[in-house]
DNA sequence: AATTATAGCTTACATCTGTAGGCGTTTATT
DNA sequence: AATAAACGCCTACAGATGTAAGCTATAATT
């Protein structure tokens, strides 16, 4: 795999439709947004060039315009997207954030015993 | 408290400077950063007035320049900033991060451990 | 076939970020 | 006192980002 190219706020909502499904064509991909954000269809355009720019997307051609889909996964740029922010906010620990976390109530007791589970059937 | 400001990545590394000490004058602020970066003097002293304009930095007047001080706590910054980078990639779910960490096994036994402590404890 | 809508390419433009330099004033040194 | 060093203010400038519009070619509609 290929280093995993740096994707923006506004980028990330796309990359959410297209890896929710695609290939989408880019009318599709407003069409998903639409809800969501109240970018023209010209925003989503550019950003979807962007993205192709930055290999995170490809497309391929067809007859009534192309067709986009993801080369990066969302979990490879989750993963990257947190190394970047756990270095810089929690000196690389994910136990530190979660121990942040705790310590400033932000869990539920729910969430507490999911994540408490999740530890357990590891 | 009022609003967390935006923070920058390089904004971050002078912030830590200051929440490890301060009040500090601007030189020992370079001081500090010397051996973590190799931003020129100048550099520095253009992100401590950002961080006063937008501020997360105040300071008081010596006869020997300024001595900065944080406006904002490391912890509520980082809460703030948590909730951003988790909103954009994980739903706004903790737990999800923390699922993706274990499912890609980027957690060492004792970070496992040490989690479930963390949750014990609580 | 003519017209209209659409797609994609190119360009725009303000703001933010990283990374400083110039200048005038004040402080420290000789 | 003269000179050098340091400080803070203002300015710079390229690349990234958010947010689009204009123009041209192609596809869809009448």
């Amino acid at each position: 795999m290929q280093n995993i190219p740096q994707i923006t706020d506004a980028e990330w909502l796309v990359m959410k439709v297209l890896w929710n499904e695609s290939p989408l064509g880019s009318s599709d991909v407003v069409n998903e947004l639409k809800g969501t954000t109240d970018w023209k269809p010209k925003t989503i355009k550019t950003l979807l060039s962007r993205l192709v720019t930055k290999n995170a997307v490809s497309y391929d051609v067809g007859s009534r315009g192309y067709s986009y889909y993801p080369l990066v996964s969302e979990n490879e740029c989750a993963k990257e997207e947190a190394r970047s922010f756990l270095g810089r906010v929690y000196n690389g620990s994910l136990n530190l954030l979660v121990k942040n976390f705790i310590e400033n109530k932000e869990l539920s007791a729910e969430e507490i015993e999911e994540l408490k589970k999740l530890l357990e059937d590891k």
